[in-house]
DNA sequence: TGCGGTGTTCAAAGCGCTTTGGCTTTCGGG
DNA sequence: CCCGAAAGCCAAAGCGCTTTGAACACCGCA
């Protein structure tokens, strides 16, 4: 059933019809109703390829996600985002392209969605400390929101980022606070932005108490389970090991827990662990009361609110720039304690 | 730079320019080179939403994931799934789709993708045991390949799934054979097709080897970290707790193992634990040498070849339907040992 | 010289919509 | 009674592509 058809079967015009349809005034209310019932009748409902030729906006939004062929690693945080953004853009009409980039295309999958204009915005996921993308997509002339930021430049485009510098600062003064001396961080991969911001928030705060940062105790990789059972089975086995920890995710600390465990070392007790906590749908940290001692920053709300960002954007390209930074809670688990006074 | 700007910069048809591009024969070596190094140079792409519209084909494929509105529950098996199939989209020139379903509008969002014909096929997840969505689905035309199947309608339609009723039943014999009499399978939610297979799996297995299942064991819910721990814990506290826990995930059995270790409980000696294993990138059940004894089926493996499925049915739409059973892998890893002689 | 064949190119129609710019009809006010 | 405005509807153009059907030039062959 198309528009031709279902005008015929009206005897009306397929302007009118359009135009009934979509709710513009020049239609009797009589005509409208007719119209109305009639499409849901016949199950109609206008071809979104043709609209958006008719129109010029796709009403689709592409997210590029990254995923390195080299370890194949798709970050979990995805689906949540994912699931918030398309709550927006499902009550605005909007389409939800996914596109998955290998480092090596990703230049070349922007410059597609750009020129073939399938989407009228983009949502930007993974930035890097130094990335190349931030020029490309300023070139390109499409609408994007980035979710975090393009290290320096955290001007002349639109972001949402979480304060990561301060909440790991905080996270790395409240185990100070609690006698801590010899803290690791288990962070993200090194070039990524949010990792650095972390890295920095915590050696800032080891600085600000007089502690000297030991390298050996900042670990940089993937954000996998093994990733945190490694890093802190190494740590642990190793001299002088840390008393605390710091997960820059949930799939991390698991990790570390597994490496603890493994060591007869109980959480809380022997060790303290303070980790970086998505509030991940199939793990929550903990109903009422949480589990681990975290940093919490919901990712979900994440990906509405880009969508929001991006949606304005896009109907109206004159808007200047938005940025948005948000503030992680600390919530006590039972993942942390006073340092053990020797060991 | 549309068409009809690069075919005058060319000083050639529009006709001409589509068929160069395209690959159509007759048109002379000299003039394709001159017409690809032209759109190269100027960086063209044919409109997507042109071209869909002329060909009448999207070049478009939906995935359609539920995500309940009561728990906004999002399966982290999507993520993996999604970058398998993405890589065949990719190679094949086509976009993917994302549509998250609330299960209200589940029907909706099928009628909608249909009659605007915005994609060429779905891939359908999160099938049920006794699901609308197969007659609606067949009433459409629209292709589709399911992961996983619809209850005992397993024909007239392409799906891909695991071997689930033989895969526990495995697990569950390895179980027994260790001498484990009260078993406890910690399950997703009922109405789910995978999980009533395993669960079919479960009991079969007890059953040959003469254990009447106790319903108590035997426990449903998300498949989120929480519902593994809670189960286990109350399990653990209660008369006649289980030697052995069945996990329907590994998000599960790290709620399973969080909560033996609160017991203070060693799993492998105290407890024995046999996990479904999706083999997530970012949770990888060990790199050489399993963690978790666990039955292995890579979800991202079943994205590929679903996507190839639906590919196929898509290009010759009078093509049978395919169907696909993969059978799981048991690897013994550390978390089972045999029964304790009393407790 | 004429003719069919072949290789190369093109004009124009059509995909299913939106939207512009009329065209009728109705109605109230002078 | 006439006129202008307003309400309601329509034909046709256009979005950027593909594809049909035809044109044209050139060839070898009879």
């Amino acid at each position: 059933m198309n528009l031709r058809e279902l005008s015929e079967k009206l005897g009306l015009s397929q302007t009118t019809v359009s135009r009934a349809l979509n709710g513009y005034p020049e239609v009797s209310d009589a005509t409208r109703r007719r119209v109305v019932e009639a499409a849901a009748q016949h199950n109609y409902r206008p071809s979104s390829r043709a609209k958006s030729l008719a129109t010029g906006r796709s009403m689709a939004i592409a997210h590029v996600i990254p995923v390195p062929a080299r370890h194949e690693m798709v970050n979990p945080v995805f689906a949540d985002f994912i699931a918030g953004a398309s709550d927006v853009y499902a009550q605005s009409g909007y389409d939800m392209l996914l596109s998955v980039a290998d480092d090596g295309d990703e230049e070349a999958i922007y410059r597609d969605l750009a020129s073939r204009r399938s989407v009228d915005g983009v949502i930007v996921h993974a930035p890097r400390v130094d990335d190349a993308r931030l020029q490309l997509l300023l070139s390109l002339g499409l609408p994007f929101v980035v979710h975090g930021r393009f290290g320096n430049a955290t001007e002349g485009y639109s972001w949402l980022d979480m304060n990561n510098r301060r909440a790991f600062a905080r996270a790395t003064r409240f185990l100070t606070d609690l006698g801590h001396r010899r803290i690791a961080l288990v962070n993200g991969v090194a070039d990524m932005d949010f990792a650095a911001r972390r890295a920095d928030g915590y050696s800032g705060a080891l600085d600000d108490v007089g502690i000297a940062a030991d390298p050996a105790l900042l670990l940089h990789g993937e954000m996998t389970e093994h990733h945190g059972y490694r890093s802190a089975h190494d740590l642990l086995a190793g001299v002088d090991p840390p008393t605390a920890f710091l997960a820059s995710s949930l799939i991390i600390a698991i990790g570390i827990r597994r490496a603890c465990e493994e060591a007869g070392l109980t959480l809380g007790r022997d060790v303290s662990l303070v980790t970086h906590d998505d509030d991940l749908s199939y793990f929550r940290n903990g109903t009422d009361e949480a589990i681990y001692t975290a940093l919490r920053s919901p990712v979900r709300e994440h990906g509405t609110l880009c969508a929001r960002m991006l949606l304005q954007l896009v109907a109206d390209p004159g808007t200047t720039p938005m940025t948005r930074l948000l503030e992680a809670e600390l919530r006590v688990g039972h993942t942390t304690g006073p340092a053990p006074r020797d060991r």
